[in-house]
DNA sequence: ATGATACTTTGCCATTTTGCCAAATATGTC
DNA sequence: GACATATTTGGCAAAATGGCAAAGTATCAT
């Protein structure tokens, strides 16, 4: 377990895996969806259900988060359940917040 | 001072909100800036030099962060600083390590 | 094996965004 | 005024986006 904060990344390629994972979140449907899995699983009707849009369209925006790490499923019976696979992300949300006080 | 993790987003606007700042994040020298900006504060031409792009390229960079609150900047004579807004972005980074280690 | 349910994959599309530079424009110093 | 530093603007080709519909796949029940 490393103390966060003391390790930076180096190579070219941690830079575009850090912005590979950042640009998996830059979409208001899949943060939506990553905030809901935070409070558990889901399977993807009830997400479908959560962001109001096709199916086949939610189902690719989890494979963009599933892509990159962030969420991770198990098929039970014909249902697949999605997971987040960091607690950490949520620490990452609740940084976000202080974000909304800024004026310049 | 919240405990992280316990607060979720409600909004549309705070989902757009926490989508913006990520896609700010989405680009390898951007992230390589903020990942240079953890250790102090630095002016546009040493970070020029860092992205080894245009300067007026990286001034671009830094509008885009600087637009969603991840730096501020300050004039100094004719130079301009720019420093990390918050250090909970390295925690971020830090628990983006983790995804590494992802087969799948 | 037929059908139903739940999900994924693929193809397609118009539109938007990206990332970069060069040139022009501040802004501050000497 | 000349110089140094940084920002803004305009332009551009290329790539990415986000959506849906249709076809495909997997699992279960009858």
């Amino acid at each position: 377990m490393k103390a966060c904060g003391t390790e930076r990344l180096k190579t070219k390629a941690e830079f575009r895996r850090a912005a590979d994972v950042f640009k998996a979140l830059s979409n208001p449907s899949r943060v939506m969806i990553v905030n809901a899995l935070a409070d558990g699983e889901h399977c993807v009707a009830e997400l479908t259900a959560l962001v109001q849009l096709d199916i086949s369209t939610v189902s690719n925006h989890l494979s963009v988060l599933r892509s990159v790490g962030i969420v991770t499923d198990e098929r039970r019976g014909t249902q697949v359940f999605y997971t987040l696979r960091k607690p950490c992300l949520m620490n990452l949300f609740c940084c976000l917040d202080d974000f909304h006080s800024n004026e310049k």
